[in-house]
RNA sequence: GGAGAGGUGGCCGAGUGGCUUAAGGCGCACGCUUGGAAAGCGUGUUUACCUGAGAGGGUAACCCGGGUUCGAAUCCCGGUCUCUCCA
C-alpha cells in the first residue's frame, strides 16, 4: 500500500497521479493524513504515560528488594491512575491505526509519470508490434476447432470431471504444454533467475502481501475449512518468499521464477471471452519476479519486457505491447505492459503477459526491506511478469502456426517438445 | 487423530517475576597491535514508532493473541508452528 511517509511528503503528486486511475483520492488522503497526526501526538501521550509508570515501578522493585514494603505500598497506590490511562491510549491508538490502514487499504498505486491517463482498454498505448502480424491465413480456424480435430484437448472432458473452464490436455497436446512450459523454464534460467516450485496454496497474509487481498478475495478459491487460498499467479508465494525480511543491498535484484497452475474463479466472465482457451479456471504459467533496487527497478522492468518479447520471437507469434493507462492498469501497479498475440482466427489480440513494476506498493505490505550504504532501512521495489501465460499461447501457437495438414511448432520450441510438427 | 517436548537477537545458547533488550559464545564491522597475516586486545553490532538541527532521549517488541501483577522472556488461558512417540 502507500507509505505513509509518501503521503506526508507527496501528498499532491500521489493524488494527481491517482487522477490518471480516474480516482479522486484527495479527501481520502486528508483524512489519513489527519488521523496520521492524531496518532503521533496519542503515541506521545501513551509513551510519557509509559514512562512515568514504568519510573514508578522501577522504584517499588528498588525499595522492595530493600524491604521497604510501607514505601513501596504507598507508590502502588500512584499507579492505578496511569494504567487507567494508558488503556485508554492503548484502545485510542488501535482504533485510529485500524480506521488510517483499512482506509489505506482502498486506494491503489499510484500510477508512474510515463503512464497515461484513461480508462479503458482503448486508451492504452502500444509501444511495439511485431512485424509478422500481416502474414494471417483467411481461413484459419479457430484453436477450439484444430484442439479437437487434433485430440490435443478435450474441454468437455474436463467439465465432466470438474466443470467448465478445467480442460484436460492429451498426447501432443499434453506435450506441447510441458514443453512450453521446459522453453520458459529454460530461457528463465539463462537470464538468471532462480527457479522454486512453491505451494499451490496460500495463507490470508500472503495474500494481503501481493494485494489480492482484500481487494480481490472474490477471485481466488477459498478453501473456508483451513483458511486457504489457491493461488491466482505464482507471484504470490514468489513474493511472499521475502515477506516481512531484511535483504542485503547487494543482493539485489533477487531474481526468482517458477512454473506453476493458477487458479481463478473468473465470475462474471461469458461469452466469446471464455470460448477454448480463452478464460480458464485452472492454467499453467511461468511466473518471473524481481526485488530490486529503487534506483533500477524501471531498468529491470524494461529488461523485464525484453526478454519476454524474446520468448514470444522464438515462438514466431505475432504480438504488440501495450503500456496500459490508469483506468485499465491493476490496483497494485505503478506501470505495466501487456503483451498480446494475435489470434489469426477469432481476429482479435489476446494477453499473455504482463509485466509490471509494483514499485513499494508491495513491499510495504510485505515489510521487504533493504538496508542502504548510509545504514537506513528502505522498501525494495517488487516486479513480475508472466513469461509466459500457456492456454493463449498454445491457442496463437495452434492458430498461427496451422497448415492444410496440422501444425508447425517453430524451431526453438521442437526440442523441448520432442517433434516439429502435430498432424491428424 | 492421540501423548509429550519445545519456539529467546544474524546464528548457537543462558535466563522461572524487578538491577534483562536480554549473560556467554560464534559471526560480522571498525580500531589498536604486526614487515604482512593469524592470534590477541578494544569498541560496536535488532526492528518499528515518537521526539530532537544533531548528539541524544522516550515507547514497544523474547512465535501470535488475551489474562494475572505496581512490574512478565519468566506465571495463567487460547492459538500456531517445529520435533519425538503412538494410531
Amino acid at each position: 500500500m502507500l507509505t505513509i511517509q509518501s503521503l506526508r511528503e507527496e501528498k499532491e503528486q500521489i493524488a494527481n497521479a491517482l487522477d490518471k486511475r480516474h480516482i479522486d483520492a484527495r479527501k481520502d488522503l486528508d483524512q489519513i493524513l489527519q488521523w496520521d497526526t492524531e496518532r503521533r501526538s496519542t503515541q506521545a501521550q501513551l509513551d510519557d504515560i509509559l514512562a512515568q509508570s514504568n519510573a514508578l515501578s522501577r522504584e517499588i522493585g528498588t525499595l522492595m528488594r530493600e524491604g521497604k514494603r510501607e514505601e513501596a505500598e504507598a507508590i502502588k497506590a500512584k499507579t492505578a491512575s496511569f494504567k487507567e490511562e494508558s488503556a485508554l491510549l492503548k484502545e485510542k491508538m488501535q482504533a485510529i491505526e485500524k480506521q488510517m490502514h483499512d482506509l489505506l487499504c482502498t486506494i491503489p498505486n499510484a500510477p508512474h509519470d510515463d503512464v497515461a491517463s484513461g480508462r479503458h482498454a482503448e486508451d492504452n498505448v502500444e509501444t511495439f508490434r511485431s512485424g509478422s502480424a500481416e502474414t494471417l491465413d483467411r481461413h484459419a480456424k479457430p484453436h477450439w476447432e484444430l484442439a479437437e480435430s487434433l485430440d490435443l484437448i478435450d474441454f468437455e472432458l474436463g467439465a465432466k470431471v470438474t466443470g467448465a473452464g478445467f480442460p484436460f490436455y492429451k498426447g501432443k497436446g499434453a506435450k506441447l504444454q510441458r514443453g512450453l512450459i521446459q522453453f520458459f523454464l529454460q530461457k528463465a534460467d539463462e537470464a538468471g533467475y532462480t527457479e522454486y516450485i512453491p505451494p499451490l496454496m496460500i495463507n490470508a497474509e500472503s495474500g494481503f502481501g501481493t494485494g489480492q487481498l482484500p481487494d480481490k478475495e472474490g477471485q481466488m478459491y477459498h478453501m473456508q475449512e483451513d483458511e486457504l487460498y489457491m493461488i491466482p499467479t505464482a507471484e504470490v508465494p514468489l513474493t511472499n518468499i521475502y515477506r516481512d525480511a531484511m535483504v542485503r543491498e547487494g543482493d539485489l535484484p533477487i531474481k526468482l521464477c517458477g512454473y506453476t497452475p493458477c487458479f481463478r474463479r473468473e465470475a462474471g466472465s461469458y461469452g466469446k471471452d471464455v470460448r477454448g482457451l480463452n478464460r480458464l479456471h485452472q492454467f499453467d504459467k511461468v511466473e518471473i519476479v524481481q526485488l530490486a533496487h529503487p534506483d533500477v527497478s524501471y531498468a529491470l522492468l524494461d529488461q523485464m519486457v525484453e526478454h519476454v518479447k524474446g520468448l514470444l520471437e522464438g515462438l514466431e507469434l505475432p504480438y504488440r505491447v501495450l503500456r496500459l493507462c490508469g483506468g485499465d492498469m491493476g490496483f497494485t501497479s505503478a506501470m505495466t505492459y501487456d503483451f498480446e498475440v494475435w489470434s489469426a482466427a477469432q481476429e482479435r489480440w489476446l494477453e499473455v503477459s504482463s509485466v509490471s513494476n509494483f514499485e513499494t506498493y508491495q513491499a510495504s505490505r510485505l515489510k521487504c526491506r533493504y538496508k542502504g550504504s548510509e545504514g537506513k532501512t528502505h522498501l525494495v521495489h517488487t516486479l513480475n511478469g508472466s513469461a509466459l501465460a500457456l492456454p493463449r499461447i498454445v491457442a496463437a501457437l495452434l492458430e498461427n502456426h496451422q497448415d492444410e495438414k496440422g501444425i508447425h511448432i517453430p524451431s526453438a520450441l521442437a526440442p523441448f517438445c520432442g517433434f516439429d510438427r502435430i498432424d491428424a
